[in-house]
DNA sequence: CGATCGCTTGATTCCGATCAACAGGAGTGG
DNA sequence: CCACTCCTGTTGATCGGAATCAAGCGATCG
């Protein structure tokens, strides 16, 4: 990622400003709180084509995103190309957080999406003087912690159907509306992110329709018909 | 865990001092390194028999735990019995961090152990104070995060030689020696950590001696005789 | 308008799960 | 001390769920 390096810098040495919004006190609840919303002032909006990597696994972590339009996947590769996604993004999230130096997953926009991007230098300065933002970091790291245990009990010890009722009842806890899902990701995405293959989450999606647990308008548009039903295979 | 939760609060009040070990000028390397063998000191150590509980999934998490003799496995259950083992921890290893209430996974000796308890809020309050105990917290939270992460990459895309593998190498990196590695846990215990069965685990481990990888003096005992071999397995 | 991509469905294969048997060792109680 | 049981690990036979191989269908795009 050479050009898109420089393209960094560039964005950030021109509209790089700490505003060091998190201390202001119009700040929603806590200070603390108000971090992910405080670093979408502290960069500059970038944005990234479908497809298009934002980071690449191994890549110096100097800068952490926040996500304010589109979709996001981080993912590891094996070298003969078999591929874990770690995590989805969706508005409002923030990734690409490393205590190392070096990020250990890579990145790609999912959709054309735009990111803010912040200097890390910047977060952690902030971070030595308080307190407060000094824990929302490592709260933001349990945060994926927690996340990503869940997903080892998914692809450690459930089946397909569980797999994918899991991931729908994941996806629509983030959405607005609790009841309907909107799907960024294709099939492919999903079933690399739940240890599958695209056809085996295909028919599994065909099979929860066909037992009345949801609906599918489109491909990318699922509707919770029967939210005991995936909670039931969920536990 | 009645019994033992009252356990926890006798000892730790006559036997907790707060020395603030990790502001010692003496401790090794940096004062934030130190701060796991810091934690040795602020606690009272307590003895738990071969698997009895530590503590129990969703159980408040007023202490961390530093373990100091034997082994310590952590897990979720499903309701049907279904068991993810997210971890093992070995002498020396801090284990039951939280930054919310509970515990998000159940602890359990695997061998009879010895694990110093420390009040949570005393390591706050010392984190509070010193911005190296904060960040090795975090620290601590991120090391976690990788180790989760990584396990999903196995659990989702490897097959059962690579799972073996991939424990097997972790656990001699663990080790002292290098090359041979005790395992305190059973078969059960690495099928449950690794997504697999008992059969599966211990067929692999004949397959991979069979293919002069390792050689199992003892079914508790590892010896890696081609490390190449099994790492050509692990990427 | 042809080509490519994403998704679905069908047929078949295969890896690991399940079911089953047995051996060795540790612990227990007589 | 021995007889017994229980636990752990190994190996064999069979099964089954998801992967693989394959085909076809729209939608999107150059």
């Amino acid at each position: 990622m050479l050009a898109r390096a420089s393209a960094h810098t560039q964005v950030l040495t021109t509209g790089f400003r700490a505003p060091s919004a998190a201390s202001r006190p119009s700040a929603p609840a806590s200070a603390a709180e108000s971090l992910a919303e405080a670093l979408g002032l502290m960069g500059a909006a970038m944005p990234f084509a479908r497809n298009t990597e934002i980071y690449g696994e191994g890549e110096p972590a100097d800068y952490l995103y926040k996500l304010t339009r589109g979709a996001v996947r981080t993912y590891k590769l094996l070298d003969d190309g078999r591929r874990q996604i770690g995590a989805f993004y969706l508005p409002g999230d923030v990734f690409g957080l490393e205590i190392g130096a070096e990020h250990r997953f890579a990145a790609e926009a999912i959709v054309d999406s735009t990111v803010v991007v912040v200097k890390r230098t910047a977060v952690m300065t902030l971070a030595d003087r308080q307190y407060e933002v000094a824990r929302e970091l490592w709260a933001m790291t349990a945060r994926e912690l927690a996340q990503a245990q869940n997903l080892t009990l998914t692809l450690g010890r459930k089946n397909a159907q569980e797999r994918v009722a899991a991931f729908l009842l994941e996806m629509a806890g983030r959405s607005s509306d609790r009841a309907t899902v909107e799907l960024p990701m294709s099939r492919h995405d999903i079933a690399d992110h739940l240890g599958l293959t695209t056809e085996t989450v295909s028919r599994t999606l065909t099979q929860l329709e066909n037992a009345a647990a949801i609906v599918l308008p489109t491909s990318r548009r699922v509707v919770l018909r029967n939210r005991a039903a995936l909670e039931r295979l969920n536990t």
